[in-house]
RNA sequence: GCCGCUAUCGUCUAGGGGACUAGGACGCCGGAUUCUCAGUCCGGAAACCGGGGUUCGAAUCCCCGUAGCGGUACCA
């Protein structure tokens, strides 16, 4: 094959992109660029009634937020009419394709007759109303040439001859997928697994069109919790849902590729240009994977932290839609290394930006007896730390855990809560640095205050 | 029903006849990091669906079964 190779992504847009059609999209991606081929974008919206313009919208809003770009499209396949139309007259003409009145109930009852195992064979009509169906061989198979499994062949007498057209003219799934891919010139077809036993459909039209067919790699699908195939009734996780949840394209992308491929080396961790570099469809594995979104926390996790600082900023702030600005990348700074997800991240720095949070628990378990003492010793012993920065406020504080003779935890604890409210943040010294100290006192104060007039809350 | 696909730890996977007392990762459990949480480090438990073949030898090849999944629309 001397050919450029040419793949496309084709969802249809009946709903959002979910993470099953994400990876589709991601592994047709990755083998073109690859292989510095093309990818064209093709939306599959010949069902009127299920194909909405906002879906549409949703879809491309996924792949740009995937970062998933395409070199050509988005072509409508609606809007290819015309040329099926072409198509369809070419097998009407010479007899590959026929009318034919019956109705779904009418091909029921012919099946009864006929036996489980035969394929539905209609009497063409003249009638102008009625469907057009392409007329399937009784005898035979087809064979699947399929990138993952080798041949898959199919028995010819098991296929109807199926519909192709609406009675109206309007062309079926199958007979328009044929088409495109051919007149598009696509080379290799990725896509999948539920496509496996529509393929032989395709084929045949292919050939009654005197089509050369693409080659076809058969993803194995992506399954939700519950082992069945994920959809959109499935209230599977979409790819907006995934941005919501604060995950990071590029971990994501990390994650999408290994559920159903792997490295011999077990490479886990790759940025994109590497999953780029060793991405070969063939190597797709068979079976069908479960969503995992533990393994996708980690992962993120990971990229999260080896974020530079500017760029770490930046995509807190996006989620947050909040201004990079000094006093949020100083929270990033303090924050970077204990969040795994972008949603994770304004808990523990919310402190810096509002008054702190009211936890009684948290209140409750570190304000035990002696606590207001001990803040109060801190504070003095803050007062005059200058540069107020975590070294020497450590420094500064050391000295009150000897001369009250407790364990860091028992000074430590108190004073995260005085300044945050809960028993969760940054690190203690780089809290009160970047609070500062005026805030740090000042709350700090607050709460010996409340410790001593009593307000010792369950 | 018919046609087809698939089957290694809970999950993602490596392994393609001897290198397998089956490797890695997430998760889980335990320990360390004498500030929380997270992270990090160390240790641990945890799998070849079942039965027949083929072979000196099978997680690996073949057959049957079982299970799961997909398709079987004038949906895509």
């Amino acid at each position: 094959m001397t050919d450029k190779l040419r793949l496309r992504f084709a969802p249809s847009p009946t709903g959002a992109l979910h993470i099953g059609g994400a990876r589709t999209a991601l592994y047709n991606w990755l083998a073109a660029r690859h292989e510095g081929g093309e990818l064209v974008l093709r939306i599959e919206d010949t069902d009127h009634e299920r194909s909405t313009a906002e879906n549409v919208e949703q879809i491309l809003d996924a792949l740009r937020w995937l970062e998933l770009d395409w070199d050509e499209g988005p072509v409508s396949q609606a809007g290819r009419a015309p040329a099926h139309a072409l198509a369809l007259a070419r097998l009407l003409e010479s007899g590959a394709a026929y009318r034919d009145s019956a109705t779904a109930k009418d091909v029921e009852a012919w099946k009864a007759e006929h036996g489980a195992g035969s394929g539905y064979r209609g009497t063409p009509t003249e009638e102008p109303g009625a469907a057009i169906r392409l007329r399937v061989p009784d005898e035979g198979e087809t064979v699947v040439e399929d990138l993952l499994r080798g041949p898959v062949a199919f028995p010819n007498r098991s296929y109807d001859d199926f519909v192709i057209a609406r009675g109206d003219g309007s062309v079926l799934y199958n007979f328009a997928v044929a088409v495109d891919d051919a007149e598009m010139g696509i080379t290799e077809v990725v896509r999948g697994d539920d496509h496996l036993s529509n393929t032989p459909k395709q084929l045949l039209v292919l050939a009654a069109l005197g089509h050369e067919p693409p080659r076809y790699a058969h993803l194995p699908l992506l399954h939700g919790p519950d082992g069945k195939k994920l959809s959109k009734r499935h209230g599977a996780a979409s790819v907006q849902e995934l941005r919501d949840a604060g995950y990071l394209p590029a971990a994501v992308r990390n994650y999408l590729a290994l559920l159903g491929w792997g490295t011999d080396d077990d490479t886990t961790l790759m940025p994109t240009a590497e999953l780029v570099a060793r991405f070969r469809v063939e190597d797709v594995g068979r079976a069908a994977a479960i969503f995992d979104e533990k393994k996708l926390r980690w992962l993120n996790g990971r990229f999260m932290r080896e974020l530079p600082l500017d760029d770490y900023t930046a995509a807190v702030a996006r989620h947050l839609g909040r201004e990079p600005d000094e006093q949020l990348r100083a929270a990033c700074e303090i924050a970077q290394e204990k969040a795994q997800t972008l949603e994770e991240v304004w808990p523990l720095i919310r402190f810096l930006f509002e008054p702190p949070v009211d936890d009684p628990k948290a209140w409750a378990k570190v304000m035990k007896e002696g606590a207001g003492e001990l803040l109060a010793a801190a504070a003095s012993a803050l007062e005059p730390v200058d540069p107020f920065e975590p070294a020497a406020i450590e420094a500064a504080l050391a000295p009150v855990l000897d001369r009250f003779d407790v364990k860091a935890g028992k000074l430590y604890q108190p004073i995260r809560v005085a300044i945050t409210g809960s028993s969760v943040s940054p690190g203690i010294f780089e809290s009160l640095a970047v609070l500062g100290r005026e805030r740090s006192l000042q709350r700090i104060g607050a709460a010996v205050e409340r410790l001593s007039t009593g307000q010792l809350d369950v």
